[in-house]
DNA sequence: GTGAAAGCGCTAACAT
DNA sequence: ATGTTAGCGCTTTCAC
């Protein structure tokens, strides 16, 4: 039915070893008059190889396999849609596993994606302090993206919070606010550690004196942006902008001013962290800073591919900057607004309305 | 290095055929003794079968492949989601592979699919209206989840858009709405079409004269909703409530309400489509249909397993219904709004804010 | 009910 | 530069 190698071989005349050393994309030397032959037999027979007994000889697969916590987690499609582009372009394909968050549900998926099938596996959004053996001792490649706990480790790829903090900050701070509240993540999480001291750096930066008083605890939760805006708005010296951890607590936020009689950014301004989807469909929209989820899993798939490659060797922990996207809560004037950014990707659904029923 | 079958035989004294018909789940006859013990040394030696050599000999892989338009899709990750449990309940995995709206691209991922390593391939919002021949005459089974163009295909699974449009109102019409506008979506879509057939008919049920100037066209996005809704509200008998094809476009309906000085619910109620993850966090939050996204994945991917383990057999195509959530858009009061659904999936995220750091 | 052995399609070591 | 061949780990026919 399908047709293989031998086929090949007997095509063109060559032997099957000849055939494969083409068509496997070895370096071995091969006559070019012999390789275009072969090529072009495949490729009119349609060739396509048996992965199976190809990884079978070589124990390559050409196959990496992405741990996520789950597909339906916010950053994670983005992510894996880098990681995915990445490996596309490179000849790859990836085993996607979810592990609900539980350390066993991972071993598990550790275990099953190491027994063959990959030749690298991607932690999304790694949230496990234990170390697995398991991975350890398979000696296969790995890399983190966006660790959630936990100190800096190799091979991981992280987003740079602290810097983008400060870009929050910045801004607000060149629109005028002196005053500037912060609402943190829980505390225990790299993301909001790096932006509350990303926060605090910019107002030194500025000679701006830090007032712990404008800094509210939150849990990245909506409701707990809109306490925490309350408190805010309690103090006697109340602040003329907030910077929000993630979007969700912006959002929060921004509800807590709207119920309390004040407007978004007439009275205070908002910019929040992540650009979520929603970020640009809410009213007012939200300023916020880019999560560069995206670049992330391609930076952490070129880095896992090179290991392939050349055979182990690690790297440091990567971190990946995102801009900051001005919209309607922070009041800046619309000049600044203009270069909302145009998605490529949402031109394809375009095309998709423009085209006719099947009848 | 990896513990096979080999190992085990050794370990047990038996053969390694023995061996293979106990670990491969075989029907063939084996003395329940011997089968006890092989079990049991090769749990203890953690023996993992090197799916690539299974594979090469039966040519089945205990994986699928999933061929999506973009992973990044709103509806994507919870189809993959329900696909991904069903198959990870019966010992799947998945490999997925974008097409980015591209008939090319599809037709190459069939092909990389097909070459060998998968034993099924689910389509996600499969879009095209060329059949594929490759995929044909490779007859591996294969499943379409939400086909969007096209008429009604075996081995497809859709939403049942006309039950869900009937829901909506249904709602609108006990809450004694008696004009009631529909901002509809593309007409060469499957979802505009049942949905609007179901406002039609469900006005009917009720005896209410079907009125063509409180349709609107809209083509899904926000800012479609937005306009049709002005077009609405000028109307000299204007509608007292609205349902719209999608959120997104209820959501640029409220916009343009609010524009014009009047009130959700209060003026003019609004019910949409989708329950996409916007709709709980904006305000007014959004009545809506769920799309029954999840499920509609996990239908599809028992069936598709089905026919794997029975080798053939096809399916007619099935429809999943989506019940109405009751939020604020609709005017309805508290007590039906108490059902508000809880997310057993957010609960894992409480889980980690409670986690120490690692130090 | 159990074992021996062939061979799935391919790669790589070795031979020429 | 090309050909021959062993064998990756497993399932399955065939013998017992």
């Amino acid at each position: 039915m399908s047709v293989k190698l031998e086929d090949i071989a007997k095509a063109t005349g060559f032997s099957i070893a000849t055939v494969s050393r083409v068509l496997a994309g070895s370096d071995y030397p091969v006559s070019p008059s012999v390789r275009e032959k072969v090529l072009q037999v495949a490729q009119s027979m349609g060739y396509k190889p048996n992965i199976a007994a190809r990884s079978l000889r070589s124990s390559r697969t050409n196959t990496i396999g992405i741990i996520v916590d789950d597909i339906m987690s916010p950053f994670v499609p983005p992510i894996v849609r880098g990681i995915q582009d990445c490996l596309h372009e490179n000849g790859f394909l990836s085993l996607i596993v979810n592990s609900d968050w539980d350390p066993d549900q991972e071993q598990e998926a550790i275990r099953t994606l190491i027994s063959r099938p990959v030749d690298g596996i991607i932690f999304v959004e790694y949230s496990h302090r234990v170390r697995s053996e398991i991975l350890e001792q398979s000696n296969k490649p790995h890399m983190f993206v966006h660790r959630i706990f936990g100190s800096p480790i190799r091979n991981s790829v992280v987003p740079d919070d602290h810097y983008g903090a400060t870009l929050a900050v910045r801004h607000l701070i060149s629109l005028g606010h002196r005053r500037t509240g912060y609402i943190n993540g829980p505390e225990n999480w790299h993301n909001s550690r790096a932006r509350y001291v990303g926060y605090k750096d910019e107002l030194e930066n500025h000679n701006i004196q830090f007032d712990p008083e404008l800094v509210q605890p939150g849990d990245w939760e909506i409701e707990s942006g809109y306490k925490a805006a309350q408190n805010l708005l309690r103090l006697q010296d109340r602040p003329t902008a907030i910077f929000a951890a993630n979007d969700l607590m912006a959002l929060g936020a921004i509800y807590a001013i709207q119920d309390s009689g004040l407007h978004v950014p007439g009275d205070i301004a908002i910019v929040g962290y992540d650009n979520r989807d929603f970020a640009k469909i809410v009213r007012p929209r939200l300023t916020t800073v880019v999560m560069p989820v995206y670049e992330m899993g391609r930076v952490a798939t070129e880095s896992l591919l090179a290991q392939i490659a050349e055979g182990g060797g690690e790297t440091e922990e990567i971190k990946v900057r995102g801009e900051l996207i001005i919209r309607d809560t922070c009041g800046a004037d619309d000049a600044s607004k203009a270069r909302e950014e145009i998605n490529p990707r949402t031109a394809f659904r375009r095309v998709l309305l423009n085209k006719q029923p099947e009848g």
